[in-house]
DNA sequence: TACAGTGATGTCATAACCTGACATCATCGG
DNA sequence: CCGATGATGTCAGGTTATGACATCACTGTA
């Protein structure tokens, strides 16, 4: 073993989730995350551009499994329909298996706006990252942005009933569900 | 004469939007923006939470027009329709004379991170605040955070289509279009 | 007029966030 | 064994943000 342990990315999100969780975000420096990480704060700067992005790390890797998801639809999909089955693929291929992790981290988030903050910004970056695999497949704009921005207020919703306390169903259920209130809604007169 | 001119905030707002403009958000400090302002540093945080607070405090505004504009609507209107209708409204009696500083205002956000979240966030905190007015009006849920969502979707790419250089139409004309686009791709097969 | 109360602003000190510049040390290929 | 590379540490410093307290103009009232 030389002078560094691998993993210092995983290390310091470990770290920060646990002091967020115990004494909440406000009260927790960036210096405290990086000693009990066993690194130095100037580190912590190295692997996230600031504070709040160490909890966020794993929206990279989301956006690029709904990306390819949606790339590899069948063409004969509608643009919604694309966006809504990657969603779906995700909840159980990735959600599904770490519902734990995900209250935890969620219970961090609620307390906190400007975590809610950051949080809101990565699903509009994917959204904008979706909304651009759709154009190249050739959905015209701004059906393009529609689709993947209503995609992913629909994903939130359902997210965010799954991770309430009181929820047993499935993701994907829960998904399912959605899409269709939202259908219902925007039907016209 | 006293000691204070009156409309601090007022003042802090123009000259943080002309410093942005001139210099960009990061080149420019706090202690900046209040001595254009004839003010002190510290009194800028008396009247804005943060640094980019002091571009967003129109939203407070536009969320009051807005769930006042919902809570009037029609008991017979369907939940999205109301929320498209007072953005329409807002549409007309808010923004039509303000394009210009809309312009304005965009660039400087477009060229920050930080602010397109605010914006985001703030966003968000709209439709949350409609979303609870229509549960007041008897919808239910996910159905009321739905529309309120998808409504402000509809208006957050109208309203980017607006303040587009090249787009020479009205803002109810874009919000219309969007929400026939949407009613289009939500269209079951 | 005098003067106490109130509220807006200023001053000061300081913690935490974040960054640039440079130093240190382990690893790896030769 | 050595030099290149890359991860980490050290240091200095600017900026954001906040608490505590002081100052000054305006208000009402005796």
């Amino acid at each position: 073993m030389g002078r560094w342990q691998p993993g210092s990315r995983e290390r310091l999100e470990a770290a920060a989730l646990a002091l967020f969780s115990e004494r909440g975000y406000d009260s927790t420096t960036v210096a405290e995350i990086a000693a009990r990480a066993g690194l130095n704060e100037r580190t912590f700067y190295r692997y996230f551009t600031d504070k709040r992005e160490v909890l966020f790390d794993g929206g990279h890797f989301l956006e690029g499994f709904l990306t390819r998801s949606v790339a590899e639809s069948p063409a004969s999909a509608g643009p919604l329909d694309a966006i809504i089955a990657a969603l779906e693929q995700a909840a159980t291929e990735v959600f599904a298996d770490r519902l734990a992790i995900a209250r935890q981290r969620q219970t961090v988030i609620d307390a906190n706006p400007e975590l809610q903050e950051r949080e809101r910004s990565k699903m509009a970056s994917i959204a904008t990252a979706l909304a651009r695999t759709l154009r190249e497949r050739g959905v015209g704009d701004p059906a393009a942005s529609l689709a993947a921005e209503t995609g992913l207020t629909v994903f939130r919703i359902s997210f965010a009933l799954w991770v309430a306390h009181e929820n047993t169903r499935s993701l994907t259920e829960l998904i399912k569900e959605t899409m269709t209130d939202l259908r219902t809604i925007t039907a016209g007169p």
